[in-house]
DNA sequence: CTGTATCCATGGCGATACTG
DNA sequence: CAGTATCGCCATGGATACAG
């Protein structure tokens, strides 16, 4: 391929591919299977998918356990060890490209993600519904809402009929930079860019029951 | 390009095209020209590495000093940042991507990595000549001489004329999996790989004098 | 020496449809 | 649910020649 001894060629040989470190960070926060890694890369095709999986089965990053119905992916040995590499771009893109395009922001990909690793063991007891109302995309995907029951996290694009304990008033940009922990909530309250409607204690304990990205924590 | 907010993905965009992960590690190395950039991704054609200079200038890694003649590439502080990323890169390269095929092996690759790297220093006080003859390459490119004076490394694919101080009998491939530090000299000596023919003491010191390649050296 | 311009072929990849 | 098949475009990037 590069026709270089050097393992940093190697390396990139199976990893600078597109998409191949995207299909990686999610086998990393835990997809294993090949709808799941969909979702967390929704603008890449099947077929596409499937044959990063196999490159990377064959270069003994990605172990593929039982064929047919079932099947799921698992990072080898080696494929763990990647772990601290995404991190490092992680946290290296985040301090250095923190710009984003309108084509960078995608609420279902940013609700998706807040769905994986929101921590629903902070919640309060019971159910509780946050609507969130996106102002700079079509209604049609401007209204999300998020369920958290006894420790369960669901995300709906419908309203599910559930008495609203919060509404969260903001832009898809907004909000996915505080996700990503661009800004945080406070600032974000405080300019303005997003408004929680809810009681007090609910007012006051949202940011903190959300948090911020996975990824975000990294940079801390 | 992805279309997602992860930083992981905007940090792509800018690395995982094809060969910019290699001029970053050979500006990481200290090369700061384009020509001694091109001596250290020769496959690359020259006006795909200036466009991926430009690139990298406009993701904000890369500096351009100087213009018109005696132009010089420097690494901005977010190109900086990128070294460990590319050592971690080389670390896991070397522990699960050890073959190298047929095609990764090029002794002018090799000579300019052991040029530039070998510890002049070490060497023995005056001239120091050592000849290269390896067996599974055409002899037009198999035969290579090591010239160490004061601190100064040379390397000719001719024979320069100097008396040789020490004769290296191997193959491309040995020598580049010791230079790798795959295998040790004393293996690969004692597997009789490769053969030092010299006086006892230089035969002795030589291995230690070449030593291994730079990168090798990060994963010990 | 330090690049740029041009040309062209290839195959990567996106889109869509379809199957066990 | 878990992929495979097919198709077609266009952009990537390899090669070469040339310019300041």
């Amino acid at each position: 391929m590069y026709g270089q001894f050097c393992p940093v060629s190697k390396a990139m040989e199976v990893l600078d591919e597109r998409w191949t470190m995207l299909v990686l960070r999610e086998m990393l926060l835990g997809s294993t299977r090949f709808n799941d890694l969909r979702r967390g890369v929704p603008r890449m095709s099947p077929s596409l998918l499937s044959k990063r999986l196999r490159t990377l089965e064959r270069a003994g990053v990605v172990r593929r356990e039982g064929s047919g119905v079932r099947t799921s992916y698992h990072l080898t040995e080696a494929g763990k060890e990647l772990g601290p590499i995404v991190d490092a771009l992680a946290v290296w893109g985040m301090r250095w490209l923190p710009d984003l395009g309108d084509e960078d922001l995608d609420p279902h990909l940013l609700f998706w993600d807040i769905r994986r690793t929101l921590p629903a063991e902070n919640w309060p007891q019971g159910r509780t519904t946050v609507a969130f109302e996106l102002a700079d995309v079509p209604v049609k995907v401007g209204r999300w809402w998020l369920v958290v029951t006894r420790g369960e996290v669901d995300v709906c694009d419908y309203d599910p009929g559930f008495e609203v304990d919060a509404r969260v008033l903001t832009t898809l940009r907004t909000l996915t930079h505080v996700w990503r922990s661009d800004i945080s909530w406070e600032k974000a309250l405080l300019k303005g860019d997003l408004t929680i409607e809810a009681p007090r204690d609910v007012r006051r304990g949202l940011p903190g029951w959300i948090g911020y990205s996975a990824i975000a924590e990294l940079a801390s």
